[in-house]
DNA sequence: TTGATTTCCATGAATTCCCATGGCATCCCT
DNA sequence: AGGGATGCCATGGGAATTCATGGAAATCAA
């Protein structure tokens, strides 16, 4: 059911690194995970990536498992399945939700992202994101704002969608 | 059947941002809710996106599942579907009716669209648009009538249908 | 032991749930 | 045709719960 992620929200991060995540995310985060029972908290996974990354990209159980079956699916020794192997299972951290809600991003998460104080969660699909607020708007926002100047006056973003369809078709 | 949205109507919203839905809409909201049956309450989703817009976009499950689907066709890391999934994923709200045939628009909502005391709602097809009152008239009317005025003294915007058929032929 | 986790409790604000009312249509019975 | 009776619709009010967030106590790890 509440399969995908949606919606975007802030909220604050203590010193300890507890950050609530939002309520509607939880909710996808317990029915993404196999072993979750009501009254209990959900796993997830938080793969952080190298040092080109600047957020945390966060995954169901079901998502990170369906990731893994496709890394094994690669043949071993193949350079894809290393790179894929070292992004998933190397720079990540299984973590779960706690008792209130909240989630605890260990010191160097937060200082991989510069994270402090607060904390930006936007909805991707089946995985969520947290990124420094001031980096999302100045990278994300940006990037985004320009791409859009370059586009004819009366251009409405959905049309991307019938693009969409249409390569869909065609393959 | 009823999988078209039809007409327009305007209703109050309370102070805790609850809006009854246009009872002919929560017909095509249910139909349009795969997991919907009689007695229960259909899910919507609610698409908000960027500062630029000024009005609330609903979907139902339906329309919105076909609109990610067209997203995930899109491969990964293009502009486009980052785009997209910005706008369909992390700008948006899911909610469902309530038992009285309401919907609860959250502050934040209400607040991105300056809405107060009274919701236009306005049919466009498949998804229908929630508008502060003030805003339809002074920025939507004004904008198709100036619009039509342009067109010649006789012209009849039936001719469109016409020029729709023509269009889709030739693809 | 000492800083760093975890646990466990605490609280105001926001949100959901449950129940209530008046206004219209429609249906039905005589 | 009159006159309920019935049922959906738009709207309100208050109670009960969930959220987001803070702080203290209990555990760990080195």
């Amino acid at each position: 059911m509440s399969r995908r992620f949606r919606g975007e929200s802030q909220h604050k991060v203590d010193t300890k690194g507890r950050v609530s995540i939002p309520a509607s995310f939880r909710r996808v985060l317990e029915a993404g995970d196999p072993n979750w029972q009501p009254g209990g908290n959900p796993e997830l996974v938080i793969v952080y990536g190298d040092h080109r990354r600047n957020y945390l990209e966060c995954y169901t159980m079901a998502a990170i498992d369906e990731v893994d079956d496709k890394i094994d699916a690669l043949p071993r020794g193949a350079m894809e399945r290393k790179m894929l192997q070292r992004l998933f299972h190397g720079q990540s951290f299984p973590t779960n939700v706690d008792e209130t809600g909240r989630l605890v991003l260990p010191a160097k998460l937060r200082s991989k992202i510069d994270l402090d104080g607060e904390a930006f969660f936007i909805a991707a699909g089946d995985t969520f994101q947290i990124w420094k607020p001031e980096t999302y708007e100045s990278e994300e926002l940006a990037k985004t704002e320009a791409w859009l100047d370059d586009l004819p006056e009366d251009f409405d973003p959905m049309e991307y969608l019938d693009q969409a369809q249409a390569r869909a078709e065609e393959a």
